[in-house]
Parts: C-alpha cells; sequence; structure tokens
RNA sequence: GCGCCUGUAGCUCAGUCUGGAUAGAGCAUCGGAUUUCUAAUCCGACGGUCGCAGGUUCGAAUCCUGCCGGGCGCGCCA
C-alpha cells in the first residue's frame, strides 16, 4: 500500500467521529515548506462552512482523534488550519529496503489491473522521412506507453500508416520525375511534388541497382517503390530513437478487408448518413461535433473521415479496453468528428482519448527553420539524434508537458549540452557506480540490507534523500492517470540534485564500516530510481561518463 | 470571423485538472567551495503587477466573464 493510502486511511478514520452530511474527498498534497510536514491537507477548511467552526478549530480536533500509526506517522500538527503529516523514519528506511528487494520493478504499480490499451502513434504519412515535430510526438507516446505498462496496462502501440490517396499519387509522380530526370530526360516536376532531397536520393538508389529500364513504367510503381524506401527508413529511425512499434497497420488493407464498405452500411442502417449536392454526408453535428462531415465526395471517392471511422472500428473489434491516439495539435480540428464517429457507433466517448501535442518550435541561433514536407524544407529526426544526441532530444521532448509549446533550438541544445539535465541526472548515476567500482577495488563487500544499520542515515540530507526516493511510485501512477510524462524528468533531476549534494557533504566510503554499509544501501536505492526513472524515457543510465 | 492550445523571473518552463500557508526549478549574471568516492558537482546572491480588467470566495497563478498578445486549426485538401 501507498503511503499515501495510508494516511488517508487514518484520516477517513478520524473524519467519521464528526458528522457531517457529505464528507469532502481527502486531498494530500506535498508542502513546499519542509516545517509544513511530508504531507498536508485543508480538509478542516472544506468542513468549516458547514461546521459552522474554524478551520482551526477543526483541525485541533482531527488532530486530537487521529491515531497516529506509529509505523507510518511519526506525528501530526495543526497549523494554521492545515492537518502536517510527519512521517516516521522507519516508513523511510522500509521502503528503502523494498526498494532493494524489487530493485528494476520499483515503481511499477497494479493500477491498471491487466487492462488492454491500444496507443496510436507517429502514424506520420510515408512521403518523407521523420522530422523533428513528429519525433517530439514520438519520444512522448513512447514514454507514455512505457508508464502505462509499469502500471499494469498491457499496452500495444500501432502505428497507422495511410499509404493510399492523392498524396501517395503525388510521392510516385515525384519520384518519376527525379528518375528521368537522372536518366537525362527534360520533365517537369509536378505541381504538388515532394521537392525534398531524399527522393533524388532514392531515385539514385533506382537508377544505380536497375538502369534505365522504369524508364516507361506508370506511377503506381514508382508510388511503391518511394514508398518502401520510406517506410524502411522511418522504422530504423524510430529503431535508433528507441521507438518501439508493435503493429504497423496500413490504411489499404482496410479497403482490401472490405472494412470501409462495411462501416459506411453501418452507419447508413443506423440513418447517420444522408446525401445532399451529390456527397454523401455524416451526421456528426448530432453527436457534438460544429457541423455534419463529408465521407464520399461527388466524384464517388471516399474522404478520409471513411477510413478514420472503419479504422477506429476495427481497433474496437480487436477488443481493447481502451483507445489513446497520440496527436500532433495540428489535427485538433479533427478530433470532434471522430469522437462523433465513436460515439455513433455506440461505444462510449470515454473509451477513445486522444492526447495532442504541441508542436515544436524549431530554431538555430535564435532563428526560425521553417518546416514543410512537400518543399523539401525540415530538419529530421536522424539529423537531431545526430547533432544533438538521442538521449538529449528523448530527454527535452520529455521535459514538458505536451500542452505547452516546446522551443527547440539546435545550437542551443549542443552549445549547452554539459550542463543539459540530462548529464546532469546521468552523471549521478555515474558517480554512484564509480562509488561501487571503489569499494569493490577497496574490497568493501556490500552487505545484504537486512543486516544493516539503516538508523545511522540521519543527516538531513540522507532523509531528503529517502523520502524523495519513495514519492516515485507515486509520481508513476500520476503520469499514467493524466497521461502526461513531464513529471518524471523533472522528478529525476530533483533526484539528481539531492544526491550530488548529499555527495558534496558526506562521504560514502569511510573508516567506520558500518556507516558505510548503511551509504551504500543509501545510493543504491538513488541507483535503482534513477535507472528505472531513464529507462521510463527510454534512456541507458550510464556506469561512467 | 469561429474553435483548440498558450501567456508565471532576462530566457526556457513546473505549479492550473482537485482554489490554501512566504508563487518554485533550470539556464543566464555575480560571489564563493576541491590535498576526499568523477568539478558534467556543490553553496550563496540577484531576479515576480503569475498578460490586463472585472467577478465568485474566508482565501485566486489556479474557477467564471470580457479584453489583449503568441501558436495551430477551421474545404467535397491530404
Amino acid at each position: 500500500m501507498e503511503i499515501r493510502e495510508k494516511i488517508i486511511e487514518s484520516l477517513q478514520e478520524a473524519l467519521k467521529k464528526i458528522k457531517v452530511k457529505k464528507y469532502p474527498e481527502v486531498l494530500l498534497e506535498r508542502p513546499k515548506e519542509r516545517e509544513h510536514g511530508d504531507f498536508s491537507t485543508n480538509i478542516s477548511f472544506s468542513l468549516a462552512k458547514e461546521l459552522k467552526k474554524s478551520p482551526q478549530e477543526i483541525a485541533k480536533r482531527l488532530v486530537k482523534d487521529i491515531r497516529p500509526d506509529s509505523k507510518v506517522i511519526e506525528r501530526v500538527e495543526e497549523a494554521k488550519g492545515f492537518i502536517n503529516f510527519f512521517l516516521t523514519e522507519e516508513l523511510l528506511f522500509e521502503n528503502l529496503v523494498e526498494i532493494s528487494r524489487k530493485e528494476q520493478d520499483y515503481g511499477r504499480s497494479k493500477m491498471g489491473k491487466g487492462e488492454r490499451i491500444q496507443i496510436e502513434m507517429v502514424s506520420v504519412n510515408p512521403t518523407g522521412p521523420l522530422h523533428v515535430g513528429h519525433s517530439r510526438g514520438a519520444a512522448f507516446a513512447d514514454t507514455l506507453a512505457n508508464i502505462l505498462e509499469a502500471s499494469d496496462y498491457q499496452v500495444e502501440r500501432e502505428y497507422y500508416i495511410n499509404d493510399i490517396g492523392t498524396q501517395m499519387e503525388n510521392l510516385g509522380k515525384s519520384l518519376r520525375a527525379r528518375y528521368l530526370e537522372l536518366l537525362g530526360e527534360e520533365v517537369a516536376f509536378p505541381e504538388h511534388g515532394y521537392q525534398g532531397e531524399y527522393l533524388v536520393e532514392i531515385a539514385r538508389r533506382l537508377k544505380d541497382r536497375e538502369g534505365d529500364k522504369h524508364r516507361e513504367e506508370k506511377i503506381e510503381f514508382f508510388t511503391q517503390y518511394a514508398y518502401s524506401d520510406i517506410i524502411e527508413s522511418i522504422k530504423k529511425d524510430l529503431e535508433d530513437f528507441r521507438i518501439r512499434i508493435d503493429s504497423w497497420k496500413r490504411e489499404s488493407d482496410l479497403y482490401k478487408e472490405g472494412k470501409v464498405k462495411e462501416i459506411l452500411k453501418n452507419l447508413k442502417k443506423k440513418g447517420y448518413l444522408y446525401e445532399k449536392e451529390g456527397a454523401l454526408w455524416f451526421r456528426s453535428s448530432q453527436f457534438g461535433d460544429e457541423k455534419d462531415r463529408v465521407i464520399r465526395k461527388k466524384d464517388g471517392s471516399l474522404t478520409y473521415l471513411a477510413s478514420d471511422i472503419a479504422y477506429h472500428e476495427d481497433k474496437f473489434k480487436r477488443r481493447f479496453d481502451h483507445l489513446i491516439n497520440i496527436w500532433g495539435a495540428d489535427h485538433h480540428g479533427y478530433v470532434e468528428r471522430l469522437q462523433a464517429a465513436i460515439s455513433a457507433l455506440g461505444h462510449p466517448k470515454k473509451s477513445l482519448d486522444i492526447v495532442l501535442y504541441q508542436l515544436v518550435k524549431l530554431s538555430r541561433s535564435g532563428k526560425p527553420v521553417a518546416m514543410s514536407t512537400r518543399r523539401g524544407e525540415f530538419i529530421t529526426l536522424r539529423e537531431v539524434m545526430d547533432e544533438v544526441g538521442r538521449d538529449v532530444a528523448r530527454f527535452s521532448f520529455c521535459m514538458r508537458s505536451s500542452y505547452s509549446h516546446l522551443d527547440f533550438d539546435l545550437e542551443l541544445a549542443k552549445k549547452e549540452s554539459p550542463e543539459n539535465p540530462v548529464y546532469y541526472v546521468e552523471y549521478a548515476h555515474a558517480r554512484i557506480s564509480s562509488i561501487f567500482k571503489k569499494a569493490k577495488e577497496g574490497k568493501i563487500e556490500k552487505r545484504k540490507i537486512q543486516g544493516i544499520d539503516l538508523k545511522l542515515l540521519h543527516t538531513p540530507e540522507e532523509k531528503s534523500i529517502l523520502k524523495l526516493l519513495a514519492l516515485f511510485p507515486d509520481i508513476i501512477t500520476s503520469c499514467a492517470r493524466s497521461y502526461q510524462v513531464h513529471s518524471i524528468p523533472n522528478y529525476l533531476r530533483e533526484v539528481a540534485s539531492e544526491f550530488h549534494t548529499f555527495y558534496n557533504r558526506h562521504r560514502v566510503l569511510s573508516e567506520d564500516a558500518e556507516l558505510t554499509q548503511a551509504r551504500l544501501a543509501l545510493v543504491e536505492g538513488v541507483r535503482i530510481v534513477l535507472r528505472n526513472g531513464l529507462r521510463l524515457l527510454g534512456i541507458e543510465a550510464p556506469q561512467r561518463m
């Protein structure tokens, strides 16, 4: 049981002695001031009105009735109406033992109860390489997936490939133009063509391998060729960025399997489709969308919405308990209509969550960098990895709320790299590894934690560390609840900071053999938490730097 | 014009969901610390009308309304 729950329980016991119509929810917060305890609650304020007593009075009364579980709560105090809880040392020591016992499992919880969640992530159109904007979404989604897995959800990560439509035709036309160019023919570049250098390279590879034998080939051939080449490079990029994808779903398969037709039939049967001005419309406004949407155009071709609805119905058929889509904020206009479709199909609106992330505002030395896949102006994920490194990129992209507009300056990220938070955290880990190496060299053998007198850890620095380490599971569950990840990097920074402070004031390896053992146990706890936290971010904790 | 996100220290951002105690970090700037397990470190100082104006409340960065600035989106495009 979490510490938090234990405190809440003891408070609820005391609350029973006070008669009110409705008991307010007990909310615990972490006070900013150390003297306000380890946890505090403002519950007496919410009771004040009904009881017609001052919060101070109520708090005092509650404090008297709280029977501090001596194993958890050292003491409870009333202060200006707040109730402040101070944790016992024993609890923190016990927690350290638990960290050491659970090791890589410390921080995991049973929150999800094995529920199946599918996360749709990245899903970049296969018309060009992944660029830096996509990589924020990828890093964010992958980390969120890791967090949910650590919270006992079964997660499938899926990449949805829009591999049909006008864009693919334009891609084929563009490759054909580049190929013919290389063969010395003069061709007009297609109007909506993709101008990026990568297509020239694909054309060159095609020519080098197979010469001019595709001169008369149809567009379809070039589309397929470009598609395979690009999707392979996307897979490689994701792999190198350590993004795991479990399932690749192609839009064209939905058509082949007849699922789009099926969904139209289904919607029609339910009466959610109607003809107007030669087109077929979906009554999305009935389900909260601002207006109805076209699902089949005048020319008979289907819109994206058609296959998207089919796609989501397909997801539900695959029996997930919950769906999460991670989308760039530029797609937010699409959220309502998809939610409308989900409702129309009879699924609870809550079964699909769409988490948006704001796009990265990329700059170089303060100058904005323009991004456009079609014009071929972009910084690729590959370039970011080469330039600032995978770990810096992943950490930076996850450090902020997905809702905040992230500024990412390439030069700054490089220049500041020695002071970059990710190195700060990694450095703490490397220092600890170094201590253990040194201990080994000095023939100091770390004993089992059960036989160590942890009471020797009594300095303020040691206590802060113990308290902070105890919060780790809480941080993870709150991320899992909110579908946000930025508390992880921020928490790790805090852990590293407490460790560095401790390190500068105290020695781990000393003449005092007992104290040495206790401190080795402490820094081992820090090491485990840092490593587990970094793993959630997809970053390997280094032994040395 | 409408919709979504956003505005907190010189810069980049936590905190806003669930109102609470003196609004927190990092970077930058300035000053200090090492005969010691990694100085990619530590300690200290400086720095705030929480965009503006109202409202609700015992209490507002947090909730409500209006306004202003920034980003994104708003097609029978993809």
